[in-house]
DNA sequence: TGTACATCAGTGAACGCGCGTTCACTGATGTAC
DNA sequence: TGTACATCAGTGAACGCGCGTTCACTGATGTAC
């Protein structure tokens, strides 16, 4: 939205990008409910109180680090989708490039797991997830699925168990990522269900 | 394993149960990370010494948690699927039996869900939960996917997806577990992946 | 160029709080003789 | 039947700990005149 100047750097503050790094390292050691500010500033070599000089509270953090990555997922996906019409090649590209991703950025992907059901996670973050899944409604609707939104959202949990298993692998799981591609090619054959 | 005469009642503790209830009353309200030993045993009335008569530490208790909710899903699956051969019925009914199961656990299911990323995750939650995957491999295996692992793998995924949704909305949500069925009739179409 | 003041990121000690766990104790029930 | 002892679920005060957050302060930098 913003327009910058080629020779002014990004907006950004370096103690407060370190402590968003921070915050990725300390989550993918303890996990979210393990992210605590004094892990993150220590890891960042900061004094706590300079913590509060740049967020609210611990939760605006989190969703400060769920916002960068996902910054970034959507970065990756229109550069994997620009100029496709809706259909099952726009998911398969779209997924490829959050799969990536979330490989690229572990720690922020467990947090979003885990934020499902932590307090901390807030309104934002939700609306976050909800536009990816609506951003995929189209191309499902396009392949000829009877509820695309639904469709969808089962595709999304498919994609984020696939993100899962490339975590702890600590690598690309060809075979899920291919099972995640033929699962993606159901509909047409699927019977009228009661 | 064990058997038990018919008028003996079956080998629990009413202390120890009351605990148990109280952990999912307290899980549904506040979540994993919200379900203290504190408040467990407020509301189970008792005090907080007794917590540790029965339980080692909370992280036993999370994990009997988990243990009390997977045998309800095996018992209803067993009753669901009964004499039925591997395929995609057999899949189906497994399913519906873990949904009807998770709708009615709903606090458990959802503790199921953060123990993910949670240092209280035991081993033995996770093989609880790598069984229920395995003993779809072959239903996978039948209805011809190159790799059944992968493909059950993914579809617990999904069903895991749907049960977030009907816990959400409180009820069963017909088009989600629609979907679902659909989406199991994926592999003959599907193209061969490189 | 020099002085006075404002701004603001950064500091770290201190706070109150709820956490998980321990432990000496109580009191009811069962067993031995 | 009565007495002595063992067992064991249950109790609740006390513990040390790490948590998130606050706040008076520092010191570097920018601005005014």
């Amino acid at each position: 939205m913003t327009e910058r100047s080629a020779t002014v750097p990004p907006v950004t503050h370096p103690t407060l990008d370190g402590l968003l790094d921070a915050g990725e390292l300390v989550a993918e050691e303890f996990g979210l409910a393990g992210m605590s500010v004094n892990r993150v500033v220590a890891q960042a070599g900061v004094a706590k109180g300079t913590f509060y000089v740049h967020f609210d509270d611990r939760r605006s953090f989190v969703d400060a680090l769920h916002a960068r990555f996902h910054d970034r997922v959507d970065a990756a996906t229109m550069a994997a989708i620009a100029g496709l019409e809706p259909g099952s090649e726009l998911i398969a590209r779209s997924a490829e490039a959050y799969l990536d991703v979330s490989l690229a950025n572990r720690s922020v992907k467990a947090l979003a797991l885990e934020a499902r059901s932590d307090p901390a996670f807030t309104e934002a973050m939700l609306r976050r997830q909800r536009r990816t899944a609506v951003a995929a409604i189209p191309s499902f609707k396009q392949m000829g699925w009877p509820d695309p939104e639904a469709a969808a959202r089962l595709f999304l949990a498919m994609t984020s168990e696939v993100a899962v298993q490339e975590m702890q692998a600590g690598r690309r799981v060809p075979a899920a990522r291919r099972a995640l591609v033929q699962f993606l090619h159901a509909r047409s054959r699927a019977p009228s269900v009661q």
